[in-house]
DNA sequence: GACACGATAGTACGAACGTTCGTTATCTGC
DNA sequence: GCAGATAACGAACGTTCGTACTATCGTGTC
């Protein structure tokens, strides 16, 4: 019985890192098998189907951002603190070459799945909405805490900043730009900038 | 000769069309060839090999991305009108269903081959430079024409418009969330005063 | 109208895919 | 240390993949 989770886990890591690189759909069972130095019938006997393999291989991820990103912010004061901590930590992730050799696993496969409809894309669905939640709720906390301004609409400002992450790892991956990273910073500043408490509104010249 | 080029670019266009669903790794000759009525060996003999055929698929939606977003922004005046223009056509484009009815292909092949050497890969790279290197002269110019503040960096405020774009992308197709336009619209306009002149700079209330 | 050539179809191939099977090896609880 | 359960194996299934070779069809030209 112990045996067999302790395999299971250890698959599930490499598939992580494996599907990072070349996708949900690219994720063969004979590949895995291979670098796992196991039989593929062995692995297989594992999960049920490919699509159960795909699955847990997408929630075994999501488990690790929770770890790695969203868990240690919470431990941060409310309010521009943990904002901050969980942007930041959003970032390493993205950078981090340990689990995910090939960027976010989430971001791939939501791109890879936005049109194929199934148990994966709802579970990526599902997890995106959890994720835009919690994000919606930080910025909440903010406004709260007053750090933000009672105007900010906390799903805007989550669209906002969710567009900054996106743009960074499409520049880190495909562009294998390190600069993404000040700019994605530079833009989270400027962000908070537009949505703190001001005592003038600012004027435009023109308009 | 003049049939030959005329069935290739219907073939083309049926293949930007299925590959902005299934990815143009997922493309297959044969479901491609069903879709034509077609003979897999027929269509194939137009190719001389899958990547190829990706590689053409891949130019025709970038040239269609040309047509459709850059040149009718071309046509505008120099500065933000021109900028405006060229961010509505792109909305346009990631929500138009007409020729890529699962997304824009580009964006769906970045997240597809940012780990995946070779020819597509660098395709990809070389037409993201390219829009880059255009939006940053767009804005540049908009800086001459002195709608923009001059301390405006065009690379910074390309970056976070890309990052609007794909997070407009990924809501229009993950999540199937139409409000994603009106926030895309709404973080342009801010995105735009924010680096617009102004009289007085803003200031935070702490800080 | 026949010829030539490009365009399409037909067939076959080796490899890889996910999956199933029966069997063997290994672990675990008594 | 034995018995039963679990884990891993190797082989084979049918299908689909990209690709190659050959034959037929359609079209444009003299």
């Amino acid at each position: 019985m112990r045996k067999g989770e302790q395999t299971r886990t250890l698959i599930l890591n490499e598939a992580v890192a494996l599907a990072s690189q070349v996708g949900l759909e690219g994720l063969s069972i004979g590949s895995l098998a291979d670098r796992l130095d196991m039989s593929k019938s062995g692995l297989f006997a594992h999960f049920g189907s490919k699509e159960d393999l795909q699955i847990r291989t997408l929630k075994r991820a999501q488990e690790l951002f929770l770890e790695q990103v969203i868990s240690p912010a919470l431990e941060q004061p409310q309010g521009l603190p943990r904002l901050r901590t969980l942007f930041s930590n959003w970032l390493v992730w993205l950078e981090s070459n340990d689990d995910l050799p090939g960027g976010c696993l989430m971001l791939a496969a939501s791109a890879e799945y936005d049109d194929r409809p199934g148990a994966v894309r709802d579970l990526l669905v599902a997890g995106q909405r959890e994720l835009r939640g919690a994000i919606a709720k930080a910025i909440r906390l903010a406004i709260d805490e007053g750090h933000l301004n009672p105007q900010t609409d906390p799903w805007q400002l989550t669209f906002e900043l969710f567009g900054i992450v996106l743009a960074t790892h499409h520049d880190l991956r495909l562009l294998a730009d390190a600069r993404a990273l000040e700019r994605a910073s530079d833009a989270l500043e400027r962000l908070i900038d537009a949505h703190s408490w001001v005592l003038e509104p600012s004027v435009p010249a023109a308009g």
